[in-house]
DNA sequence: CGCTCGGTTGATGCACATCAAAGGCTGTGG
DNA sequence: CCACAGCCTTTGATGTGCATCAACCGAGCG
């Protein structure tokens, strides 16, 4: 075991810049990152699988996360992209026998603060003020569910458009339109319950038509009125 | 205004069997709801509208309301279906300004008793396992709409099924197989993204098969097992 | 150098939306 | 008290967006 004192240090300055942390005492900090392991994972391996004990929740600390169940036909839909400084599976450790509801898999290399149950039931429920910034990203997550839902009469291309948006809006440098994290077009269509292949007719007609550019599954926004636009019919 | 201690204990009862509620001292939950009106809305009436500022919150007496939200074209999707003893509109009371997500609308007569925000922010949040509730209730709420995603390619008549289902999960008497809240064939469309007239096709087809049963949209389940098979089939 | 993975394109079919029309039921206002 | 409007349900005819199936290409990788 290495010694948590100098690997906490290690890690401080990446914890501090996180929303969930933003403003809390070093001490703090650190009581609630208590017997915490970084752990890395490389491309498509996971984190955890879908119905799993729960032992321990954490915080990404680069690269990303998908959240995917898989469905009775043995396919997988992804709920979620989970992205630096998202607190994973916090919720559901106050349950008594907790089971992860989800798959994380790694999309590229990726690194992730794994924190005991114990914690969270002994330190973060202790903290009213955690529990509440928790609260908040939870009922952020609920409103974009909500959002997808509204969306589930509008075409294809209304819905990617959105994704992209939302993907957008995580990104730190606002003044660069790449996504924050490489995204294939089967991730696409698997968070939008649509096939591979339309969702690829739709791109590649953006593509073509100079709207969005791939490279190296970078997607970049080339024009963003015409994506917004997009958004908007129905 | 009507003298408040005495409106408290007139509804005490109801709100003491509510699992929110559960095993709290009378004084706690007496403070929990101070302030507390009941409103009576009838059938089709809004509680309040998308949008609106919001300055109360409130938990469902009897009946039943419809969460919904508006699409861009000017249709409307149905969110959630709020039963006796659900808390409406907590999670966003923490919130600087909050504005309702949803409109909410009475289904047949109904009963709320809405409690100023000023209470969430001064009573709610002081009690660390009031807190923890909401947070499970909202957790089980996300879980019901990622099972709302995996569904997301699965024919019509799983998604109407599973729907069914899980209103009677809802119910409190196990041995009645009727729905506990009326629901017309438009309103499960709505939830579930889909025509009114593909609803009725899957629904009439079970009526004449004796699966299920419509009187005054009263649904009841006649072969349970058929339902659950539907669930299955994807 | 074969293998897997991601992207692409075309042909075909189907589940569901849309449009149209009609009947029953309820509440409401002249 | 009846006429009328609005809501709910139903059925049929028609259209279409997207899934499915099939095949191919290029790139990276052990």
């Amino acid at each position: 075991m290495i010694d948590k004192k100098s690997a906490f240090k290690a890690i401080f300055s990446e914890l501090s810049q996180f929303p969930i942390f933003l403003g809390l005492k070093t001490a703090d900090i650190e009581a609630l990152c208590e017997g915490g392991e970084v752990v890395a994972t490389s491309h498509r391996h996971a984190l955890f699988h879908f119905d799993d004990d729960a032992h321990y929740f954490g915080i990404v600390l680069s690269g990303a996360y998908k959240l995917s169940k898989p469905t009775p036909s043995g396919n997988d839909v992804i709920i979620y992209f989970s992205t630096p400084g998202d607190v994973i599976a916090a919720f559901i450790m106050s349950q008594p026998a907790p089971k992860y509801p989800v798959s994380a898999i790694a999309m590229g290399p990726s690194r992730f603060l794994k924190l005991p149950r114990s914690v969270y039931l002994n330190q973060w429920v202790k903290y009213p003020e955690m529990i509440l910034r928790l609260q908040n990203s939870l009922s952020t997550r609920v409103g974009q569910l909500h959002n997808y839902q509204v969306l589930s009469k509008a075409p294809l291309a209304t819905k990617v458009a959105s994704l992209l948006m939302q993907m957008l809006q995580k990104s730190e440098d606002k003044n660069d339109l790449t996504l924050p994290s490489p995204l294939t077009r089967k991730e696409i269509a698997d968070s939008l319950g649509a096939s591979v292949e339309s969702v690829i007719r739709v791109m590649s007609e953006w593509s073509k038509a100079g709207i969005i550019e791939t490279k190296d599954h970078q997607i970049k926004i080339l024009k963003l009125e015409k994506i917004i636009e997009m958004m908007k019919q129905q």
